[in-house]
DNA sequence: GAAAATTATGTGACTTGTCACGCATTATCT
DNA sequence: AGATAATGCGTGACAAGTCACATAATTTTC
């Protein structure tokens, strides 16, 4: 791909050095290869998606929870919730039953299935993570953790704070 | 959503904290709100999508590309590339010829329209960039990164050295 | 007690993204 | 020169995710 002489860097890899000191590009980047590696792992293990693993996982740390509770611990809309769900039960991972006292709600549990399917997950994802939290000291984990916060303060700013035209 | 004495925090709201804790979960919160942001933004302007705009800046930035080279440095599959350019065409914004040395490529070039949709959506997205990078000193950014790259040495681990059974 | 407002969930329709396969073209090997 | 391998792209089929609307149940208001 030679388009300037051979010595000087071309357009295209001065553009990828530029974008490699992007947050933007690289948060995308890092947590785009995270979720393809999740979901990688769990096909591999369970054939489990992300989603169904995470409704076992939050299921098994925290008990009984409702779909609207599931989908704010997950950090994703409740209907991608709502639509896993009767496959889950049909597979015998989970029960689905109406609130006691508010027959709007569903009320999910895991099933002993479903323990047995955290079990077989739990100990790679947990591998995971204590390889990420290896990586840094502490004080680092603290320091990145304060950078995601401050990154987050830009990123939930309305859209309409950009988009506006200014002077 | 009282399960237990009022005065305690509930398995959920642990669980949340527990969560704010984990690197996973925070940069898929962050990367995931700016992904939503920067769509809105982009709806808000021009009504291009995320690849779209992606598509444009680049080839601003470089000049003409290949659909590989595109995918590469967005860093999405080719197939995505492939299929948003015919529409992007027929909009006027880009043209596609075929390689005069190779003719299984496809070289885009950015038209004057395309420049000017360009120019209708940088100054927002740049003062978004702006905003994410005035949150940082420059040494805080270089940590930033730094710490980036190493999440990025654990996530592009090949999925079997997880998956894997061990002792 | 009835009406209106709000809430919890389910689903239609769509967007975004991935993987595999096929076709055409080019490169390599003999 | 012909056969084989590799490459670049297009597309089928599917998965993951979002948004809006509808329905049912509960809460609030009068």
């Amino acid at each position: 791909m030679a388009r300037d002489t051979e010595t000087e860097m071309t357009a295209f890899e001065a553009r990828k050095v530029d974008l490699e000191r992007s947050i933007f590009a690289r948060m995308f980047r890092a947590s785009h290869a995270a979720r393809k590696q999740g979901q990688k792992i769990l096909q591999q293990i369970s054939g489990l998606s992300v989603v169904e693993w995470r409704i076992i996982w939050d299921l098994h740390e925290v008990g009984p929870l409702r779909i609207s509770e599931l989908a704010e611990l997950i950090g994703i809309d409740r209907s991608l919730v709502s639509r896993a769900l009767p496959a889950m039960e049909k597979a015998g991972l989970v029960t689905l039953t109406r609130g006691a006292s508010d027959a709007r709600q569903v009320i999910v549990r895991l099933t002993d299935a479903g323990e047995d399917r955290y079990a077989q997950c739990t100990a790679a994802m947990g591998r995971r993570r204590a390889d990420a939290q290896k990586a840094f000291t502490a004080e680092e984990l603290d320091l990145f953790l304060s950078f995601l916060d401050r990154f987050e303060v830009v990123v939930d700013q309305p859209p309409e704070l950009y988009s506006r035209i200014r002077e």
